[in-house]
DNA sequence: AGAAATTACAACCACCTAGTTGGAAACTGG
DNA sequence: CCAGTTTCCAACTAGGTGGTTGTAATTTCT
């Protein structure tokens, strides 16, 4: 008989789904590694054999959760509306599962201008600058970049800032449904105001 | 003789100061009680006698940073452009001092929903939603929260995330410049939007 | 089958951390 | 000048923390 073989890739997946949940929610600073081996149900020594220390296993989490942030919800179609369509389906994502707005703020306050992953992320940042571009021709390289900035932006910090919008909008039953309103006209407007720019390039 | 006389006031608010650059910078998880008493030059009990532990602390630095976080800058005169301004001066602001920004979404990750010093924010929050209002006469307040929301989403989020910025546009001399624009761009659009909304409340 | 390598884990360790204490120095009221 | 109170601090503590180690079980190679 074989007596139960050994899974280590299973082990590794267990414990970076653990560590990602640990870091999402308590941050690198925060998180404990006890409590991620024990969530994932295996012997914290593991996590020392197949990903080096606390510090490594937090670049893996962001690698693996970050590194396809902006795979998981494409642009699709051309024109401002397409741009308008994914800012709202990248707010449904985010509020679905804040893991990734989450991990990107953590990794931004605790770590700074220090990436990791730089050339997988640089990549899937320029994949949407070209799809960009693509959606909202003759706009610039630059303009592509902070119109993707503005929008990871609006609908990043939401889930991040739950008291934020407690503050000023002062919840109700349809209160997620208007932010995302508010976060797409805004995307639309901007997307189109780039886009009239573009085919008219020296207006008054 | 008065051989040095005791200045209580004094010895507070050199611990909240140095408690506020540690919390901004390390959060409530990665902050240390002996950096603090160390960098404020007294003893560490005295944390104890006048805060009572880590998290009153952290929640003074948090009232006295962000309670009056929207009244530093003003929102000045009246009309989109008004709103646009404001969006421009508060983007220069956190551009010069991150305390605020990063303290707000240190306090949205560690505390989630639970707010500190509900009454004194709240009040902050109707006021700038009152100045929006005027500026923007007609707005209704959900929209005037949105458009508020909005700009501190894209201010604020700009100096925690400079990976973002730094893996979609780049980098570049006068990068700030065009990030500045881009906000202010983009704020002034939907104010217009708004404004021209509230005038014509039944358009096709 | 047997040696070598791999995976697993309980116990362990050195250090760090928030919070406490006991008492000295400085002020205050009488 | 003398209790009584407040401010201050060095030293301490109890428990947590990331990381290691010694060893046993399992697999692989030949």
């Amino acid at each position: 008989m074989t007596p139960m073989a050994w899974d280590t890739e299973r082990t590794k997946a267990l414990l970076l789904e653990a560590a990602t949940s640990e870091f999402c929610t308590r941050g690198l600073a925060g998180a404990r590694i006890d409590r991620i081996a024990a969530e994932a149900g295996v012997n914290k020594e593991r996590i020392y054999q197949y990903f080096g220390n606390k510090n490594a296993l937090f670049d893996a989490v962001i690698v693996a959760a970050l590194s396809s942030l902006m795979d998981e919800v494409p642009i699709e179609g051309s024109g401002p509306e397409a741009m308008a369509d994914y800012a709202g389906r990248l707010f449904d994502h985010h509020q679905k599962d804040a893991t990734a707005p989450r991990l990107l703020f953590w990794e931004g306050l605790e770590r700074g201008t220090e990436v990791v992953g730089l050339p997988k992320r640089m990549a899937n940042c320029a994949s949407k600058v070209n799809s960009t571009i693509a959606a909202l021709p003759g706009v610039s390289r630059e303009d592509a970049g902070d119109l993707l900035i503005t929008i990871v932006s609006l609908c990043d910090a939401a889930p991040v800032l739950p008291a934020l919008d407690g503050l000023m909008a002062g919840g109700g039953p349809d209160r997620t449904e208007r932010r995302r309103a508010a976060v797409v006209r805004t995307v639309y407007l901007t997307a189109a105001a780039l886009a009239a720019e573009a085919q008219e390039p020296a207006s008054a």
